[in-house]
DNA sequence: CTAGGACTTCGAGCGCGCTCTAACGCAAAT
DNA sequence: ATTTGCGTTAGAGCGCGCTCGAAGTCCTAG
């Protein structure tokens, strides 16, 4: 996934500290958004391909106006809500989930409590996520300090033989 | 994924504890395991389907051998390898690189090291992956505390009008 | 005048990780 | 005797999220 290189553009700039909301807040306007981008400039900011931003809009995530060639311009919104977006696959939400969530920002203010609601959920899916990986994480040491190579997941308790291949 | 169940579980059963060593120690044998398993027996177990289970022993993951009638039967190394399988699988290593460790578990003891390697890298992957859902969940959290359904990442800082649609 | 480059659309293709179907075998229960 | 149930195989199919190719348009530089 290409938009993999974006967090590491973000994690690099945070540097090791933890992040809070207020990082998120700056992060997000880390530099100004112009207020129109071509394609090519878009994809350079996001750290994604054009091909992935024509998909987007294929798949009704973002509206794009375009110029009198033809070619696509990003207004500030548009960018906007692709930083969102793209923030939004990173933690693994599904296009299917994101169709709706803009569906609704479309049909209105009415909408805002069932965004709340997909939100919280979402919330509750990373840090269900956040959880495996830190027991995966402490496995994974486990297995290199204890040994490093078996794939039995318990090595002997006594080292008489070898774990299982 | 079907594997996501397994963890659940296990999740359940860790409850809020800070998973460590010792208790990834623990719970790879919750339970005995049994001396042999039918195919049925380890799906349950495991909480992936037969289909699966079939899928990763012709992807070459796991031998398994039959009983007078052609049946599956799993023994007590096969059911380790498996849950060592599921385990890197749900921490995101992909079925090429499972396959790689495979064959080195195979080929000997003279691949350790490279195993050994592998698993380091696959402990970066997991870390950084942690970075990033943390990073993302702040970002979700700012987003539902601050305002709760525009798609624009940043809401305005005077909030004179509403967030880009 | 021509070549290059950035863009457009439409639609096909791909890699991954399963997931399922079809047709069949065997054994115990009715 | 047949139904039920659990297993087998080979191979096709699927959902996801891109990713790419082909063919064409337009502008600019040489």
């Amino acid at each position: 996934m290409a938009t993999d290189d974006l967090m590491t553009k973000v994690l690099d700039a945070l540097g090791d500290a933890q992040p809070t909301v207020e990082a998120i807040h700056d992060l997000t306007d880390l530099a100004e958004v112009p207020s129109s981008m071509t394609i090519a400039e878009v994809a350079d900011r996001l750290a994604l391909s054009a091909h992935t931003l024509r998909y987007y809009e294929r798949a009704g995530l973002v509206t794009v106006a375009r110029d009198s060639q033809g070619h696509r311009v990003y207004d500030a919104d548009a960018v906007r809500r692709l930083v969102f977006l793209t923030r939004m696959r990173l933690s693994g939400m599904s296009m299917r989930e994101l169709q709706h969530y803009i569906e609704l920002v479309d049909a209105g203010e009415h909408t805002v409590p069932e965004r709340m609601a997909m939100l919280a959920e979402h919330r509750d899916t990373i840090v269900r996520r956040l959880r495996e990986l830190t027991l995966s994480l402490a496995a994974v040491d486990y297995k290199i300090t204890t040994y490093g190579g078996a794939t039995g997941s318990d090595v002997e308790r006594r080292p008489s033989r070898d774990a299982a291949a």
